[in-house]
DNA sequence: GCCGTTTTCGGCCCGACTGTTTTCAGTCG
């Protein structure tokens, strides 16, 4: 996957481009917005031009004719001409130096002039003799910052788990109502728009004690130090390794700044742009007229997509991926809500890796509301999971059955099992037992480094063996420890299609699989979907709204998302089929 | 260099905070 390498070399380009006196203005934004496509996006920008050309990559927001052949130029050589050029002037690590929080290009291009300064060491070498201080623009303080900016990024890690950050942010969130000190607070940013993983945080606050609210989240424990403080806005450096943005705005505004914050970048972009083509003008504080009248005092953010013509659009569609312009036409789906959600079909207990008994979970399903849970412990070959063979399942169903007639009326549990798919695609356990289940759950789990034909192949043979009902986390990926399996989702797709076979979107906080843009490409073959939490403990069943925000990041519907259903619904899904 | 519900030419989101600047440029989101 190479389109993290070429956003940072647009990056780069932009950047340079930003020093050269006689390039034009704007042309800079230009790369700086095609980086930001490229590299914010999940499909290899690779796979697009091997399948549709260089018209597929021109579809890109922000890609033109020119920089899609740069992007050509770089898949065929490994290099950009352009870049190569322009890296001649100014031979300055940029990728590298503009990491540090408040270092832009210029900075450092101010410090290359004065010092030669290009690259990190260098800059190390330039704080330690403190030159930086002498040279013109720059102070003390500066020198400082710099030197705090570096130890930073050599302490942090990139961008953190959704599973981590949302439940951090509730809780600076819940501390702040209690302060006595705002009237609303809201989690805004991508958090919000519920993205796998999340770069910081930002919080929204409404209160009229700006200054008192900035002490109070200053003050806080969680807090490792203040980055910035200022009347009305608010920067520190959680003990968790993510910063988090404080903002406070006056209570007319909340709706206009909730839009603002939320994001996406690109999405807003669109957005204000459709308001200054209307004669408007749209930021955090409002939705203003040629008199600067504020048309959406006091209103929540829905009224600004009125106004502009848009329906509404769910924060997790915000990403400039389509949604505006259907929002346009009154087109946008009605996206599912953790309220539709029924029951679980992905759980396991202590019969294998599981930390509850089954009665624990069913427990805990039923305090959760959920209308039914299917058991789905490990099959026998998951040797590290304690795996069962076909005698241990049939002693689990017979509990289930005992069970069941302990919890009439509340729950229904339902018999399943995450059964390996093996090497050569057949299935881990015998017909006879599979036979048994209410609905089985195929998942490859070992040998996921075979070649992508034949990876493809046993993943098909097993699509087609007419047993699998759910396909598990398809594509095995672990965010920030492990890639994908490389196989072709196209033909899996397909083969699902074939055979009616519902593709998992595994919950878990660092799975998220199938992930937003794979479910939205699942959705072009009619696919429906399974949001399973694939819990190991009781906690671990409210991963749910993890998996549902996803889901809704891939657009889908309730009528798409099988564990929405009730009960009969599903079981005959699953009948149909057998 | 991109893009089209005012445009195939002429626009291109917008405001907060910081440091060193005595009026603003640079950076960030």
């Amino acid at each position: 996957m190479e389109n993290s390498k070429i956003a940072e070399l647009f990056e780069e380009i932009a950047d340079m481009l930003e020093l050269d006196a006689k390039a034009n203005r704007f042309e800079p934004l230009a790369y700086r917005k095609a980086a930001l496509t490229i590299g914010t996006m999940q499909q290899d920008v690779a796979e697009i031009y091997a399948k549709e050309g260089i018209e597929g990559l021109t579809k890109l927001p922000g890609v033109g004719k020119t920089i899609a052949e740069r992007i050509v130029e770089y898949l065929k050589t490994g290099k950009i001409q352009k870049y190569e050029e322009l890296k001649k002037r100014f031979p300055i690590d940029f990728a590298s130096l503009t990491k540090i929080q408040g270092m832009g290009a210029k900075k450092a291009y101010k410090l290359y002039k004065a010092l030669g300064i290009r690259n990190l060491d260098d800059l190390k070498k330039a704080i330690e003799e403190h030159k930086i201080r002498g040279v013109e623009g720059f102070g003390e303080k500066s020198e400082e910052e710099i030197a705090k900016g570096i130890a930073l990024l050599e302490q942090s890690s990139g961008r953190m788990l959704l599973g981590t950050a949302l439940p951090e942010a509730e809780a600076l969130r819940d501390k702040l109502l209690k302060s006595g000190l705002v009237e609303r607070v809201a989690i805004c940013g991508s958090t919000r728009r519920m993205r796998e993983t999340v770069g910081d945080l930002d919080i929204l606050v409404i209160s009229k004690k700006a200054s008192e609210v900035m002490d109070f989240v200053t003050s806080l424990p969680e807090v490792d130090h203040i980055v910035v403080k200022g009347p009305t806005k608010t920067t520190v450096w959680l003990k968790i390794g993510l910063s988090c943005d404080f903002r406070v705005i006056e209570p007319e505004s909340f709706g206009a700044a909730m839009q603002y914050f939320t994001g996406s970048k690109n999405h807003n972009i669109k957005v204000r742009e459709i308001a200054i083509k209307k004669g408007y003008k749209l930021n955090e504080y409002g939705l203003f007229d040629k008199n600067n009248k504020n048309l959406v005092a006091n209103k929540e953010e829905q009224e600004i997509y009125r106004l502009l013509g848009l329906d509404y659009v769910e924060p997790e569609m915000r990403e400039d991926r389509g949604e505006i312009e259907l929002a346009m036409e009154h087109k946008l789906p009605k996206l599912i809500t953790l309220q539709d959600i029924q029951g679980d079909l992905h759980t396991h207990t202590n019969h294998t890796d599981g930390a509850n008994t089954l009665e624990e979970m069913v427990q805990a399903a039923i305090k959760l509301g959920r209308k039914y849970i299917g058991n789905s412990d490990h099959s026998k070959s998951e040797h590290v999971a304690k795996g069962l063979d076909d005698a241990a399942y049939e002693k689990l169903f017979e509990e289930v059955d005992k069970l069941n007639e302990k919890y009439e009326g509340k729950i229904k549990i339902l018999k399943s099992g995450e059964v390996d798919i093996l090497k050569d695609g057949s299935l881990d356990l015998k017909p006879s037992t599979l036979e048994k289940m209410d609905y089985v759950i195929g998942a490859v789990h070992t040998n996921t480094n075979m070649s992508k034909e034949e990876l493809t192949k046993r993943i098909v043979k097993a699509l087609n063996s007419g047993y699998v009902d759910i396909l598990a986390h398809p594509t095995g990926r672990l965010i920030n420890e492990r890639e994908p399996m490389v196989f072709d989702l196209d033909t899996v797709f397909q083969a699902a299609a074939d055979n009616k076979v519902v593709m998992e979107i595994n919950a878990f906080p660092n799975r998220l699989d199938l992930n937003d843009e794979n479910i939205l490409k699942a959705r072009s073959y009619k696919l429906l979907f399974s949001i399973g939490t694939d819990s190991h403990r009781t906690s671990h069943l409210e991963f749910m709204r993890y998996g549902v925000g996803t889901a809704r990041r891939g657009w889908l519907t309730k009528e798409e998302v099988i564990n929405t259903y009730p009960l009969d619904k599903l079981l005959k899904l699953f009948k149909s089929k057998r």
